[in-house]
DNA sequence: CACCCTCGAGTTCC
DNA sequence: CTCGAGGGTG
């Protein structure tokens, strides 16, 4: 064989393994074996060794090696790389919409593309004649850092631009944005090969293709299966078609990667349709997607609407909620309850979640850590309760590299160091000490919030009792003013609202009244019965436990913890100092309860009722002999129902109780005479 | 004694 | 909202 014979079949070998290694990586679809890809690589790493000269950097050998740099050169991008604004909501894509349509021409329609918003690293690659020449990561948009080694051993990164099969030429200078990611499968291979080695997993594709592509050893890049798709032009010097989805054709016919899942819409219903429709399915893409972007399709509009910061406005992310988040637990916080109770809760690594960003989730309590195996260190799913609390579902098992620690029972109580103590055969854990100022913090808020005490909270609690203002919840009715104007935060005004609002929480019912005290066990309900029994503090201070367990609802642990609570020195000091605070200490004239045409009927309410706050709405119904109760059960008899409801909406529906809307509400309350509603007998 | 139902307690973020 | 556990019932 001549040597040009070789250099001939070098060439066409060259030719044979980009031609095979487009169809494997950026159509995902192979002509060939794996093993015959291998084989053709193989000779041409044979030749190539038997003649260096030939070697160029754009033959699919060079993916691979190079040298470890020092550190990364920052490069300056030819224009600016923009971010995007991001909507949450249909609503606020809708609200984009008409910011935008504003400022188009009245009769202009714009159509729109929606792409998948990749979850990845922006890159931006660089192309001379046609040659990878430079790739660089987003950075700041005005400036990234020279990853062109990395992204060289990158396997969808084309080194050179295929030729177009439809005459296209490739322009001589070619800038284009683009995303690099990993798929999901091929994550969990990194991390179970991390796993293997003792090294760091990754929480998600996005940080394990940044922590790939930030490597200063492309060969570790190399490794790491990390894939590619090109979305835009940044610049060129030949011509560049003038819609977005033209933009995406033109890259496809160039060689590039484009996900195939962008789509063409000619108005923003459509594009919406599309966007729901095709967010339904993440679940089962390869890849992971944390949204889609709208971008409007004609370019030169895009141009026209111009720039707000850094987001352009012709484009918009449109994020879904995600129900759940991976993030690492990277501290275990105790808080300390009213009753004592220590109360574990995780401190994260901040994630976004449903448009906020989580840095802690309850962890219920440490028997639920034990039977999940939940450990510091894990990455662990976080989810939202009901949307709103932040918890901790379970760790990421296949993700430990053997750094991790099982969290133990605590010895002590965080605040007060006083031993910490489980009884046997319950869950939670207590701080024994009853003087435990953590504790005290805590009952100061559960009474100021039972005797409606506004404002009043847990910062301002925290801070009265440091300052040494309050030791007790009794406390608050001997606070000077002079006192409270000393804090930072208090001004005349804010002083005499707070001190008015302590002196009118001096008169409240008595069920209130047993409630606040924070007895262990007894909450509003059973305070509320309570106070069918005695008259005052002090009559149920002096009754028996077996006079107690007379009561419904009282049997022998919440009797045993009043008759403990009355015993206790404690208790009694705050008592007195109650009293000679001026806090009435007894119920008003004895009370039967109200009856009316809502006797004998328990209501639930959900959702936000149109003229009615919810106390408001309380209040209507007990003062016409009806029961508001908290939770939905068998016994209910009504759910009052208002905009945006909770989950007692389904629960109704599931136990058959019917609905009422306020209006039904007020209607039931003008009939003469119930519908036969028998009446309460008042106890 | 084994269930079922309710209540209490603690929870996060804006 | 969720879970534990108290209280009542079969």
């Amino acid at each position: 064989m001549t040597a040009n014979d070789e250099k001939e079949q070098l060439e066409k070998l060259r030719a044979a393994i980009r031609h095979h290694a487009y169809l494997y990586y950026v159509q995902d679809a192979p002509e060939i074996s794996d093993a015959e890809y291998d084989a053709l690589f193989e000779r041409l790493q044979k030749l190539e060794a038997q003649h260096p000269q030939w070697v160029t950097p754009d033959s699919p050998t060079q993916r691979v090696g190079g040298e470890p740099q020092a550190q990364f050169v920052k490069v300056r991008h030819p224009s600016p790389v923009l971010s995007l604004a991001s909507a949450v909501s249909e609503a606020e894509v809708r609200a984009w919409y008409d910011r935008i349509a504003r400022l188009l021409p009245s009769s202009y329609r714009p159509q729109f593309v929606v792409e998948p918003k990749i979850d990845g690293l922006t890159v931006v690659l660089h192309y001379e004649d046609g040659v990878f020449a430079l790739g660089a990561t987003r950075g700041d948009g005005d400036v990234g850092e020279d990853i062109t080694a990395n992204l060289r051993t990158v396997p969808s990164v084309p080194l050179r631009i295929p030729l177009p099969s439809d005459g296209h030429a490739a322009p001589s200078r070619l800038v284009v944005r683009g995303e690099a990611y990993m798929r999901i499968s091929d994550l969990k291979e990194l991390n179970r090969a991390q796993v293997e080695k003792g090294e760091k997993t990754f929480a998600n594709p996005r940080n394990a293709a940044a922590g790939g592509l930030r490597q200063l050893d492309p060969a570790v890049t190399a490794s790491r299966r990390i894939r590619l798709w090109v979305y835009s032009i940044i610049s060129s010097s030949g011509p560049v078609p003038r819609t977005q989805w033209e933009v995406l054709q033109y890259l496809r016919q160039l060689g590039f990667p484009v996900n195939q899942d962008a789509a063409l819409h000619d108005d923003l219903d459509s594009a919406l349709a599309y966007a729901e429709r095709w967010m339904a399915g993440r679940d089962d893409l390869p890849y992971e997607a944390d949204g889609v972007v709208f971008k409007v399709n004609d370019l030169t509009i895009q141009e026209d609407l111009g720039v707000v910061g850094k987001d352009p406005r012709g484009m918009l992310a449109f994020k879904f909620a995600p129900r759940q988040a991976t993030t690492r637990l990277k501290e275990l916080g105790i808080n300390v309850g009213r009753t004592g109770t220590l109360n574990p809760f995780a401190i994260l690594e901040p994630v976004e979640l449903g448009g906020v960003t989580i840095e802690r989730a309850t962890l219920h309590n440490f028997e639920d850590i034990a039977r999940k195996d939940i450990r510091v260190g894990d990455i662990v799913v976080v989810k939202r309760a009901g949307d709103v609390i932040p918890q901790v579902e379970r760790p990421l098992v296949e993700l430990r590299t053997g750094a991790e620690t099982v969290i133990t029972l605590p010895k002590e109580c965080p605040v007060c160091h006083s031993p910490a103590v489980k009884s046997e055969g319950e869950v939670a854990v207590y701080c024994v000490n009853p003087a435990c100022p953590a504790q005290a913090v805590q009952r100061i808020i559960h009474w100021a919030a039972v005797m409606g005490i506004d404002g009043f909270g847990e910062r301002l609690a925290q801070l009265f009792v440091d300052r040494g203002l309050l030791h007790d919840l009794a406390d608050l009715y001997f606070l000077r003013p002079e006192d409270i104007l000393a804090l930072p935060g208090f001004a005349e005004k804010s002083t005499q609202n707070l001190l008015d609002s302590i002196s009118a929480s001096k008169t409240r019912p008595l069920p209130r009244l047993l409630a606040a005290l924070g007895i262990r066990g007894i909450g509003d309900v059973v305070a509320e019965v309570l106070s069918h029994h005695v008259s005052s503090v002090d009559e149920l201070g002096r009754a028996t436990a077996e006079q107690l367990q007379q009561i419904p609802g009282v049997g022998p642990v919440n009797a045993a913890n009043i008759v403990d609570f009355f015993a206790s020195e404690q208790a009694r000091r705050i008592l007195a100092k109650l009293k000679r605070g001026g806090v009435r200490m007894e119920g008003e004239a004895p009370r039967a309860a109200a009856t009316g045409p809502l006797s004998g009927k328990a209501f639930v309410i959900t959702g936000t009722l149109p003229s009615l706050s919810r106390e408001q709405a309380t209040q209507l119904v007990t003062s016409n002999g009806g029961k508001v109760v908290d939770t939905v059960s068998k016994k209910v008899d009504f759910l009052l129902l208002g905009e945006n409801p909770g989950s007692k909406l389904a629960k109704a529906e599931e136990l058959g109780i019917p609905t009422l809307s306020e209006g039904q509400l007020r209607a039931m309350l003008q009939a003469p005479t119930g519908d036969g509603t028998r009446q309460g007998g008042s106890l």
